[in-house]
DNA sequence: CGGAATTTTGAACGCCCTCAATCCACGTGG
DNA sequence: CCACGTGGATTGAGGGCGTTCAAAATTCCG
């Protein structure tokens, strides 16, 4: 199993950045939170580097890439957070996700050969490209990694359906629950702490991701706060009774 | 270019169904609804048929598939239409897709293994199973073909987030108009006529999809009748002003 | 043909939105 | 150092759109 290396740059908490003064050059690690390189042999893992790119910084606010830029590849985002935004053909902004470390993105740029939507950073972060052009080629001999990219791929289709269902039927405080506590199993399964983190986007892109309006938003999150659900410090969150959030 | 057998069994329209006879051997035609195909020659089209499985009826309100059944591989609809159902995690179910002649489905249990969402026919239909064991391996030695499959995946995760943004935001007049509208564009690309149609879905089946109740999708049709932009008689459909429901 | 499912339409309600004012954190420049 | 400006967050009041409940009409299908 391939060694994990610290790939965070600015910390989760405010604290001041961890520069990453070693120019990287990826090791299999870095690959890990590809989704692409699981179940793969360490000889295979080194084929699959060739199709990460250099680290790229990305600052706060800044597009990584723009609704119809030409697809060049997908993202793995190594450090920080990003919003993904579509809406541009039907005249009115939405934001379809909200991408934590380890993540993949800009795979909806595939099959027209650019990109559907924005990727908007939400905090100074870092990103590694990946080559599709290159990444096709090594498939066809690597079966695991044609295995693993359709399931990225797919992961990602049903990722969205559950966001269809929620953007459907759930009542505005059901959204807000949910959407705690799915930010929150993910950054446990990332190694970070499970029930106090910190909140990235603003209340209008929460509003905007959850199909309700920022001032519904903010109203939901005092309520539980006042029901001593969660505390609520502006951005800051803890989360003090998941089992009756899980249930709302 | 192949050319195009006729595979409908079922006519759009009430007619008494086409009874086909002939066992189908799928021919180079048959997979042009797959998008699996485009772009092949000749040549590398007859080795993609191994992938393609016989065609099997599937009767109205039967389930092709259920959440959580074993993922087999994912289907192409030949005739009729379906319709796919997710949401049992969450405690109710939404419609997350309507599915017409050509489309695949199903693609979203290739990540966990087994089919996120059943698919329930709409009326009496055709489908060809897609052997996804088949096609992978198929995939390494033709380029082409698993170009075609990653485009397809793609493709869905963009129909997905089109589908998000439409949930989110709209009025609910809107998402009507821009549900006949996407139909009829859909029918049409498949050679069908474009302003008339039949929907197979109830108005509780609409609405599931556009994330509204069924009286306000059969008040909204009404109005729409009312001022003359469509008629509506039942589940028949006619367009008469194609220009002002884009509009709405 | 008959019973059940679906559709239509009406009336009243409620959740979320809209509009608006205030508060707060933060960075900037005098 | 503080005044100031700005963008974001909070909270309140009122209104509107879609829902809910209900009943009648129609269609579908076995």
């Amino acid at each position: 199993v391939p060694q994990l290396r610290e790939t965070r740059i600015w910390p989760q908490q405010g604290a001041p950045p961890i520069i990453c003064t070693l120019a990287p050059k990826y090791s299999h690690g870095d690959l890990w939170p590809l989704g692409l390189a699981s179940g793969l042999e360490n000889a295979d893992l080194a084929r699959l580097e060739a199709v990460v790119g250099e680290r790229r910084m990305v600052r706060r606010a800044d597009y990584l890439f723009r609704f119809g830029d030409k697809f060049q590849g997908s993202y793995t985002l190594r450090a920080g957070s990003f919003k993904t935004v579509a809406g541009h053909e039907e005249g009115f902004q939405h934001v379809t996700g909200y991408i934590l470390p380890g993540e993949t993105f800009g795979l909806g740029g595939i099959c027209h050969g650019q990109y559907d939507c924005d990727a908007v950073a939400l905090e100074d972060s870092a990103v590694c490209p990946i080559s599709f052009s290159t990444l096709e080629i090594l498939c066809r001999d690597l079966r695991g990694a044609q295995r693993n990219l359709t399931k990225l791929l797919s992961q990602e289709i049903v990722r969205e359906s559950r966001q269809m269902v929620m953007l459907s039927g759930m009542t505005a405080e059901r959204r807000v629950a949910v959407f705690l506590l799915n930010i929150s199993h993910r950054l446990h399964e990332r190694g970070y702490a499970a029930r106090e983190f910190t909140l990235r986007m603003t209340r209008e892109e929460i509003g905007s991701f959850l199909g309700i309006k920022l001032e519904t938003v903010s109203r939901t999150l005092s309520r539980f706060h006042r029901e001593g659900l969660i505390r609520v410090n502006g951005k800051q969150i803890v989360l003090f009774d998941v089992q009756a959030l899980a249930e709302i």
